[in-house]
DNA sequence: CAGTGGTCTAGACCACAGC
DNA sequence: CTGTGGTCTAGACCACTGC
């Protein structure tokens, strides 16, 4: 069991970066020589410097040569789904409402739609243990064809609500994650009696070229969430 | 100005994919297949295949196939960084405190050292426009020749921090995302007066052996930050 | 055993940088 | 012009799978 010769050439020049000896934006020894260098075909080199590259060490520059990039500090992949966090999972879900109804101003400007289009708008608690979680809006642009059941509705996620019309993978996300003070009306679904913080994940599923889709907003109870990510 | 032939080759991979025609977990064309498909050699189209495989579309099993991945709905990518996020941007910080310390037990465990180590603690006040919008504390092992320059310490980021002493490559991070009532120091500390929830962000990085170097908690006032996220 | 993916070679031609 | 990276070929051998 011998590691694969990209694996090496990878590694060795992986090294020398951890090792200082090549810093961000150095330019690196160019393949051909890195052939002769490991005694490999250039294939072979090109594949090690494939490596690096998809690991952020490196870029290259088409007449110029590989160098050495500088590494991304903010970047960070988090694990995020309504229905489960690292400290809590919903183990139980009542459906508030499920409804059409016309936009207002921010939510047709957010679904990029006109004020006069359907929207389907579903509204949730999340349950652990028995105590609410989260309380969860959801608002779709209404499609012909598209199933409202409700049996289908309590327990899913966003993206699988919304891939009932369409490709798993022709779906964009983005999140936006903030912190607020219940009012009234979410302390009594979240049974919050003294001070509590809510934790706010708003969704927005996207098709392929960019069009809303879907606009989900999730209020976790403050006590009952926490997000974790990790770099590299 | 054509797309290479490992393009065209994942492009209409994926165009079968997302139209339905191949769904999660059924097996590939094989490779020496797709050689006569697309009269290419079979290199070009394994790097077709990597492409795909690297976007997430697909994984491969040697001497069985390639298969069609299940996508993996979870996961996102945020950018995070203590001095900026999307709604505001650090322009002043406030050095509170630079101190070394004995860890108490829970800093301990989090830092996996003993309690007769020595700790850095570096506590600071962030500043928008004028005002107060976090509150941020690091806690460092103490290490022989760490250079405590509290002009350098400023402004910078925790990951700079650190990387006086080591290579910026080797660090891995891990971040904690939660909601939060502030305490009566906290609200002191961030001029808060009336009912307002924070945003807390533990950040830890670690050695890339997984060894702890420093934990990092900063605390912004909910109106102030909003954290984003996307996939693919 | 035949078929699969994983690795690797020794060439080739191209577009592009920089002198 | 030479040197660079980007693409591509037509072979090869290997380890693994499943019959």
């Amino acid at each position: 069991m011998v590691a694969p010769v990209y694996t090496k050439i990878a590694e060795e020049i992986k090294r020398r970066i951890n090792k200082g000896e090549l810093k961000p934006g150095d330019i690196i020894t160019s393949e051909n020589m890195l052939c002769k260098e490991f005694g490999a075909s250039r294939m072979t080199v090109r594949k090690g410097l494939a490596v690096l590259a998809s690991e952020g060490y490196i870029y290259s520059i088409p007449g110029k040569g590989n160098f050495v990039q500088k590494p991304d500090f903010k970047k960070y992949i988090i694990s995020y789904d309504e229905m489960s966090n690292s400290i809590s999972s919903v183990d139980k879900t009542r459906l508030l409402e499920v409804n059409i109804i016309r936009p207002d101003e921010k939510l047709a400007n957010s679904l990029q739609i006109s004020k006069n289009k359907n929207v389907i708008v579903i509204r949730r608690l999340f349950y652990t243990d028995g105590n609410p979680v989260a309380y969860d809006v959801k608002y779709l642009q209404y499609q012909r064809g598209m199933p409202i059941v409700e049996k289908e509705l309590q327990h899913a996620t966003f993206p699988e609500i919304i891939s009932k019309g369409t490709s798993l993978f022709a779906i964009k996300k983005e999140l936006s994650i903030y912190a607020r003070i219940p009012d009234e009306e979410m302390k009594r679904y979240l049974n919050i009696y003294d001070q509590l913080a809510l934790l706010v994940v708003e969704q927005k599923l996207l098709s392929c070229d960019n069009k809303p889709i879907g606009l989900g907003i999730t209020s976790f109870r403050g006590d009952y969430i926490k997000l974790q990510g990790f770099s590299e």
